[in-house]
DNA sequence: ACTGTATATATGGAAAAGCGAATATATACC
DNA sequence: GGTATATATTCGCTTTTCCATATATACAGT
């Protein structure tokens, strides 16, 4: 894990957001990130695949849907950094906006389950 | 301070060799780094300047040196960020031969003071 | 004022990253 | 099998990023 590339990776709004989401609910489906910021579903996954193939997250399938979440290997600098951009990102627009979708989203599931 | 773009700005491997120096050191002129890096005074002066447009890194005129600092008013997860990109290359090529090369620069003088 | 050293900026070109639109693949359910 | 949903990939295009080279500015010493 090259730290240039690691921030490289982080350094776009997009990911950003997909994984501020990531840090706060541990683990989300592609659908869930792309309603929670509300771009269009090739352009989440396609920064998904970039973030899975720097190491950064990892996917695991479950029937139709693939859940995205951060990747156990990472080296500890590289979560302590995450964690200082979810603290960067957790008062900043547009990342609580997702947040306040997401959790529009998933309430009436919770109430639900 | 947009969090994407600080990432994006430290997500550059010549920034990031600066940063890790800076964050050593806490002070270089330019010279400094770019003999430390061995990267052409150009790009150096380039990449510190884009550093201190994004307000990560600010500049001190001395007589014929402009000495480089981290700035004061970097948020609390920046600094953060910057700690632990400094953990992540501290032991990583070509960030420790910087090191090296800066200590053998520094020692002759260091002596003479 | 003139020269040398330190630093900054401008230019031009190559490589990479980004996007939307369309298409492809995988799984689920009937 | 056929349709619907979830996700991934490809294509054509625009924008950005990075570099090397050349040039400009600022200060120091003489």
């Amino acid at each position: 894990m090259e730290p240039d590339l690691f921030f490289k990776l982080i350094g776009d709004q997009t990911r950003l957001r997909c994984l501020a989401l990531l840090i706060a609910h541990g683990e989300l489906c592609v659908c869930e990130l792309v309603e929670a910021t509300g771009d269009s579903q090739p352009k989440i996954s396609r920064h998904l695949a970039l973030l899975r193939a720097g190491g950064v997250v990892d996917a695991r399938r479950q029937g139709q849907w693939i859940f995205y979440h951060l990747s156990e290997t990472l080296p500890s600098w590289a979560l302590t950094s995450l964690q200082s951009a979810a603290d960067g990102t957790c008062k900043t627009a547009p990342y609580v906006d997702d947040a306040k979708r997401f959790r529009r989203l998933a309430e009436p599931s919770e109430l639900v389950a």
